[in-house]
DNA sequence: GCATCACTTTTGACATATTCCAAACATCTG
DNA sequence: CAGATGTTTGGAATATGTCAAAAGTGATGC
């Protein structure tokens, strides 16, 4: 047998990771997952994964993808980045970074941190705090 | 006659502003920017603005509150954020600046451009440019 | 002034994206 | 394996966006 890049270690790891969570791993969680987790930052709206999901083959509604992307958002394994009224992707890219999101095509492009720099914060008001900062960099193809 | 704070200049403003805009100054359109633009800095969805048209016994439709939003949008008369996936606020101030979120209670705060500092942005991709640079800074109440 | 016309706007009805809900079902523990 | 608890699901609800038909608007000619 050769090593199989894609679908080496079948479901244990994706399995780790929704119990660390604490997220029970179902059928429908540990698909989700593998096919958000085993790429790197993938950016998916819920219909695409939901499509994706169906493709591959596994039975599971639309709510559920929503429930789960929610989910895994709020374990903090994605991140939810809502770019129009109306549309939202979901990033499994976890680390500080921010956005160029194409009005044009719809993509949404990772800027690393280190390219961007937020400075000179104002406190947050009265007895809140911040949870996030989140930049995006509207862009369009430039009319030439 | 008193001098009137709120209703001093009854429509003139308002439809100089239309005019100056391509829009044509119908009832329905005079009647959304006088609600928006004769206070400062409001922060309303469509469903709120649609709300205070009718309570003010202007007939008008919610599908023309979201025209007339976007068009006013277009014309550089405001400015939508985007918050969460099914929300949009409209933003009277259309001068450089940038947004707390409460996450908690919805409510949404503008930060002054000078209070806030994004620089080393990386050039956009390809063939593209920026048409805006959004900064959501999203803050909840501290638990405790 | 006012009737007419070309053009724009408004609207209701439908389309799409997301969320909510209660009932059916799966998973874990002992 | 049974019970307790958490999950999934289809269907309905909400928010937003789109479209063609109907109505309104401003300009023109009289």
């Amino acid at each position: 047998m050769e090593a199989q890049q894609t679908n080496a270690r079948p479901y244990s790891g994706v399995i780790a990771r929704l119990k660390q969570a604490g997220l029970r791993p179902t059928r429908q969680r540990i698909a989700l997952a593998k096919l958000l987790f085993e790429a790197e930052n993938r950016h998916v709206t819920a219909e695409e994964l939901h499509g994706e999901a169906r493709r591959a083959g596994v039975s599971v509604s639309l709510a559920t993808v929503y429930n789960s992307l929610h989910q895994f958002t709020d374990a903090g394994l994605m991140r939810e980045v809502v770019v129009e009224a109306g549309k939202s992707y979901f990033d499994t890219n976890t680390g500080e970074h921010h956005h160029f999101f194409h009005e044009d095509t719809g993509a949404l492009e990772d800027i690393p941190s280190d390219r961007i720099n937020v400075s000179e914060l104002p406190a947050a008001p009265d007895g809140t705090s911040v949870l996030r900062v989140d930049v995006i960099v509207r862009v369009a193809v430039t009319g030439n």
